[in-house]
DNA sequence: AATAATTTGTCCGTATGTATA
DNA sequence: GTATACATACGGACAAATTAT
């Protein structure tokens, strides 16, 4: 109905994009709410329907709308913002953001220190570890498929707490370690794999966040280090100074 | 030729994994480097060829080998290791990892402010921008193609000066901007698109690192915002404290 | 230029141990 | 305890792609 205004000399679906991502922006689209049909858009612009499919191909480029073939274009819902900085404990940030966090157990296996994981937890070639694998969620909506190790020596129980307590910061409180923080991130993209997608709930090929990380205790002993996939369409981290 | 030592308690194929992953750790197998044949490598620890086709595609899977049929497996490049901080400058990183980076003008139109943009660079809706878009390299390598933002404005021959410098901080240099810092840092991932796929040399479906940063001069004035993918099998973020 | 050899990818099957219901 | 499902490990055969002859 209402027609929208459209200036010269920027391209015509950029300023249709444009458009639509202010509306998204100002709440006029909600998320998960769809958007009208491209024919009804491109009345409301006075534009040809392909240039409305044009900005909505931008637009889903970036990851701010999907599209449903014989159902229609909706507006995905907002990234969790999730904060990387030396204090990142998945519970807070999502509790942070009004979610309720869950941490799953999903299997956990003793085995020996490989030469990398014993580098980066300073302990000998061949230490007994604890893998635990674990399905992390905001709201029941999976985000995260996470591998840690840690030793078995020094958290003897480990799987059996984190199983009870579903947070690995809750885990190492339980053996005595108040503080805790992170000494090195890095940082990947790759796609989902077969066992990932079903645990996350991701459609095959769609792109996880792969997060490796060492976490250390105040004094800088070595604690966990971790191999965490994030949803990529779920999550967006973001980067402040501390 | 040289048998490996087994041990208990640990599946065959994750040994195997660990014992080739050790070995690339170790130099015996070179970035780039071709490892033996499978049925070779089977011989040497004496198992199955499936058993080390497991290990190897565990290997592939985390990116760190990669399978070529008909020819061979080979050891993936090491990842360029990108730090993320308050001052990052794309040349800057990459000459410290003793490559030589470059920084080329792809295309740079004058357009309004939209305001998603308006709000990042504090000006108002509808002002003249330039969207510069650039495509980064390592020793001839693309790293990243990036969409910048700045104002027209008040730096009024920016695409022009990119074309000659090649970098954005010797852009923000011309215009008397000595110094600046990153005010913000978000990262998701998404799939590259054909457009991307070709200026970065990328196979279809392969996932791409998706960072959009505003930077600001000392004072805090918004000096321009980016949106650049970075093809995510070669490079890889570190954060660290400050 | 055509063929053979090599190497990874896929599919079949068999057997065993280990959780889970 | 029994049955079922699943991961692991092995063996063989062939397809498909690449490289060497």
């Amino acid at each position: 109905m209402s027609a929208e205004a459209l200036s010269a000399g920027v391209a015509l679906w950029r300023q249709v994009a444009d458009g639509i991502e202010q509306a998204i922006a100002d709440g006029r689209y909600l998320p998960g709410g769809k958007l009208p049909g491209e024919t009804e858009i491109a009345e409301n612009y006075g534009v040809n329907r392909h240039t409305v499919r044009r900005a909505l191909a931008a637009l889903a480029e970036r990851g701010l709308v999907r599209a449903e073939r014989g159902s229609g274009t909706f507006v995905r819902s907002r990234r969790i913002a999730y904060p990387l900085r030396t204090r990142t404990r998945f519970s807070e940030i999502i509790n942070a953001g009004g979610r309720e966090p869950r941490g799953q157990l999903i299997a956990a296996e003793r085995e020996p220190a490989s030469g990398a994981l014993a580098g980066q937890l300073d302990l000998a070639i061949g230490a007994p570890l604890f893998r635990i694998e674990a399905l992390r969620s905001a709201d029941g909506v999976p985000i995260s498929r996470g591998t840690t190790w840690l030793s078995a020596v020094r958290f003897p129980d480990a799987p059996k707490v984190f199983a009870a307590k579903r947070s690995m910061t809750k885990v190492l409180a339980h053996y005595g370690i108040s503080d805790y923080r992170r000494l090195s991130t890095r940082i990947t993209a790759s796609v989902v794999d077969a066992a990932d997608a079903a645990r996350l709930d991701l459609a095959a090929g769609r792109p996880v966040l792969v997060v490796e990380s060492i976490d250390v205790a105040a004094d800088g002993t070595p604690l966990l280090t971790s191999r965490a996939r994030f949803a990529a369409e779920r999550v967006e981290f973001v980067i402040e100074p501390d």
